[in-house]
DNA sequence: CATGTTTCCTGACAGC
DNA sequence: TGCTGTCAGGAAACAT
C-alpha cells in the first residue's frame, strides 16, 4: 500500500517555527537587517503578546542599531547598540530584542506602502525605508526587551541547553532520573531548548525509541542514538531551510522552506517507509505523537 | 520539586 | 452556501 499522490506529504504543516526554521529566519534577517537603524515603533494595543512593557519595548527599540540577529533556542535574538551624537556607538548602554514567534508568528520585511496584514502587533520603521512588522494571528508569539547594564552580562540565555552543541554526556546527565515519558522529556524547554513537536517525533523515529518510555530507563545505547538522531534531523532541516531563506520574509510574506521529509509525523494510519506497519497516533502530555510500532520499541 | 492538565487564540477544515 | 464543531500547538499558569 502506498500513500496517495498529492496527499500526506503535501499537508499543510508549514508555519511552525521550531529550531530549524527559527535558525532560517535568523540568518536571513541578519542578512537583511543588521546595521539598519530601528527610527520608530508602532505597538499594538488590544490584548498585548509583549512579554515586557509596551513602553519599555519601545524606549529599548526606537533609535536602536541592529548589530546582529541570531537565533537562541527558539528566540530571535536583536542584538542593539546606541549610536551617539558623533555616529560611533555608545559603549554604555546595550540590548537585545528577543521575539519568539510561537505557533504562528512572522517578522515581515515591508515597504510602508504594502498594505498591513492582519494581525499586526508590531512595526519597526528602519532608516532604510523599509519596515519590519511582526504578525501573529494566534497570539502564541512573544516580544520582549533585554536591558544589558554591564559589559560582562551576557544578556538573554535560553533555559536549557543549545541542541546542536550538547555533547553526549549532557544527555546522559539531562534524563537522568526523569520519570516523565522521553517525548515530554525532549519538548521540555528547560532541558533542551528548541526542539518542538515535529522534531521530536522525527528524532524518537530515527533513534527507534517510542516516545512514552520513561527518560530514565533509556539505555545508554539508545541516549547515543537519540543525541545524533536529534542532532541529524535539525541539521538537515536547516539544511533544507538554508535553500529558501531569502522568500521567508520578504514584503508579501510568502513562506518558502522546503520542509524536512516527514517519516512519523502527521503520517498517522499511513506506512512506515521502513517497514510498512501502520504509523500510531498517541497524545503524550497533550501533543499527538507519532510513532512507528514496529520500528520503534 | 516533578509531573500532568488546562488555557490562551484563530484559521483551516470536515460534516451536515 | 454557510454554519458549527474540532483540531493544531509553545509555554505559562495552575493542579496534583
Amino acid at each position: 500500500m502506498r500513500a496517495p499522490a498529492g496527499g500526506p506529504c503535501c499537508r499543510k504543516l508549514e508555519g511552525m517555527p521550531e529550531l530549524p526554521e527559527v535558525e532560517t529566519i535568523a540568518r536571513g534577517l541578519n542578512r537583511r537587517v543588521a546595521g539598519d537603524v530601528i527610527e520608530y515603533v508602532w505597538l499594538g494595543e488590544k490584548p498585548e503578546p509583549f512579554k515586557s512593557p509596551a513602553k519599555e519595548i519601545a524606549s529599548m527599540l526606537e533609535r536602536a542599531r541592529i548589530a546582529t540577529v541570531r537565533r537562541v533556542g527558539k528566540h530571535i535574538v536583536f542584538d542593539l547598540e546606541y549610536p551617539n551624537r558623533n555616529g560611533r556607538k555608545s559603549s554604555r548602554k546595550r540590548g537585545q530584542w528577543i521575539v519568539h514567534l510561537g505557533m504562528t508568528g512572522r517578522l515581515l520585511i515591508a515597504s510602508p506602502e504594502v498594505e498591513m496584514a492582519k494581525h499586526t502587533h508590531a512595526v519597526l520603521k528602519l532608516a532604510s525605508g523599509r519596515e519590519l512588522r511582526f504578525v501573529d494571528p494566534r497570539r502564541f508569539g512573544r516580544l520582549a526587551v533585554v536591558r544589558i547594564e554591564s559589559r560582562s552580562v551576557a544578556g538573554f540565555v535560553a533555559p536549557g541547553d543549545e541542541p546542536l552543541d550538547s555533547k553526549i554526556d549532557r544527555f546522559f546527565t539531562l534524563f537522568r532520573g526523569r520519570k516523565t515519558p522521553i517525548k515530554s522529556a525532549l519538548l521540555n524547554q528547560k532541558l533542551l531548548s528548541g526542539v518542538g513537536n515535529i522534531y521530536a517525533d522525527e528524532s524518537l523515529f530515527r533513534a527507534g525509541v517510542r516516545p512514552r518510555r520513561r527518560a530514565a530507563l533509556l539505555k545508554r545505547a539508545e541516549l547515543w542514538k537519540l543525541h545524533s538522531a536529534v542532532q541529524e534531523v535539525l541539521l538537515e532541516a536547516i539544511k533544507l531551510g538554508g535553500s529558501s531563506v531569502s522568500d521567508y520574509v520578504d514584503a508579501e510574506g510568502r513562506e518558502g522552506f522546503f520542509q524536512l521529509q516527514h517519516r512519523v509525523y502527521g503520517r498517522e494510519g499511513e506506512p512506515c517507509l521502513v517497514c510498512g506497519a501502520s504509523i500510531k497516533r498517541v497524545i503524550i502530555a497533550g501533543r499527538s505523537s507519532h510513532y512507528c510500532p514496529h520500528c520503534q520499541k
